[in-house]
DNA sequence: TTTGGCCAGTTGTCATGACAATATCACGTC
DNA sequence: GACGTGATATTGTCATGACAACTGGCCAAA
């Protein structure tokens, strides 16, 4: 008895390729591929072409058909299996999470966001702000506080340290684009964040601020986030309404 | 003047590289040249020998040796940047989160884990339990909720379901072994998992199992876990208690 | 009927080679 | 001295080829 669907494989469409272009050739397949399957075109359980058959059919080397497939079973989407093939995964898909700011998350869904600044003022670094920054103690650093809301609704005060170079940054920028936002256009680019997520009690400010009761439950938030040079670039403490905000995250066992 | 510290590279030692055995040549790089970053051999901010020297110092071909360093890249600890090299990250390593299950989270941490088996019992899919688990509803599935102790301290409150097949587990091994490690022993490899982490009070029932007073916050993961076809093998709810416990998570923009 | 082995299919690993894109640095010119 | 420009170094992408390891099913033998 077979264990899985063994579904054959649709998968008519796959000509327009730009080989000539800037985007790379295995990206433009692993797109198409985690369309088809986002889409229902590839339904749960069905069976991917095998990688000598795909890439001959689209005219490509089996190393770029491989990463492409590589790509999306990152995600979380196919699953590999020596001998036997690759397959998609059961379950209804789910976004997973990437590397993005709470403006990201909000306007992909939808709704409008905006910012409270509470704080935005020089600070020396103390010793976990230097830590974390890998910066000297005492060190002047950006130190900013913000309430986060979606449509008008408070969702998160967010609290983060900056180094010395960012302190220049102006208000204005803040509230109309979001920190990751005004990091890019200075020439930032965050490439690698490392995230500790915990839960605790709200402070007497704090449930002001997000309008929710005294001692109600937070989901919190530490992170430091570093540049495509490997330097700390960011340091935050947020804490969110649980019953507006959560996190998603997929896990590959590799 | 130079952004980041340009240390030339040690990285003497790399000979026992077993060329027939069943590790991958990758996979042997990639562990050395992690040891070394963790052990403090590679300090934080120095530059990687280049792929091609590396390769050939080795060797190994440019793809391997890249693949092993795209390894260590995807688990946050190096950074790479075209025209320039690769280079440690900086700041304190921070290990990552891996597939595993609270159990084994707790023997890393070299406490001793056991188990308070509240319920375990065949249960008729109702709707969630049903889509999550990719079955029909109302479909016989494993019920079991259970409290996780770390060295006799209550740290979580799991409630899981399980397909059909798992109805004969013992409530034995769940008590010595842990849900993850019953799995694997009957031939189960989890291959993906899709978490969802949030907040929020605890009632009056986890406030006495966790020994903790009412109206605790809790942290709370709902997950689903996929074996290597792809198929839903396990559907759990879970709190814990957040003074003891917490996740993390290091995102890798690509 | 059951068991064992062989064979075909598929992914996993590795080598070699080539060119493109990007960042740094030295150099020369204005 | 400032600026552009080219040379150099390094990673990014892609092709081709080969063999290994694992799975499943077919088929013959016990």
């Amino acid at each position: 008895m077979s264990v899985q669907d063994e579904k054959t494989l649709p998968m008519g469409m796959f000509m327009d390729l730009q080989r000539s272009g800037p985007i790379p050739l295995y990206f433009q397949v692993s797109q198409r591929i985690e369309k088809a399957i986002l889409s229902g075109e590839l339904p749960a359980g069905s069976r991917l072409e095998n990688e000598v058959a795909l890439g001959q059919r689209l005219g490509l080397s089996r190393p770029t058909v491989r990463r492409a497939i590589q790509e999306i079973v990152d995600k979380g989407l196919l699953v590999r299996r020596r001998g036997i093939g690759t397959q998609v995964v059961h379950g209804q898909v789910t976004r997973k999470v990437e590397l993005t700011s709470l403006y990201d998350d909000l306007t992909n869904t939808h709704k409008v966001p905006s910012t409270h600044l509470l704080t935005l003022e020089s600070q020396p670094a103390d010793a976990k702000t230097a830590e974390r920054l890998g910066v000297a103690e005492g060190n002047p650093t950006l130190h900013l506080r913000r309430v986060r809301l979606a449509d008008d609704v408070p969702v998160a005060v967010m609290e983060n340290w900056l180094p010395e170079e960012f302190i220049g940054i102006e208000p204005n920028d803040l509230v109309a684009h979001g920190l990751y936002q005004v990091l890019r256009s200075r020439g930032v680019t965050m490439r690698v964040a490392r995230q500790h997520i915990g839960a605790r009690k709200s402070t007497i400010e704090e449930s002001a601020l997000l309008e929710i009761e005294k001692n109600s439950a937070l989901l919190t938030m530490d992170r430091t986030a570093f540049d495509n040079s490997g330097r700390a670039v960011e340091f935050g403490q947020h804490c969110y309404r649980p019953d507006l905000y959560s996190f998603e995250v997929t896990l590959v066992e590799k």
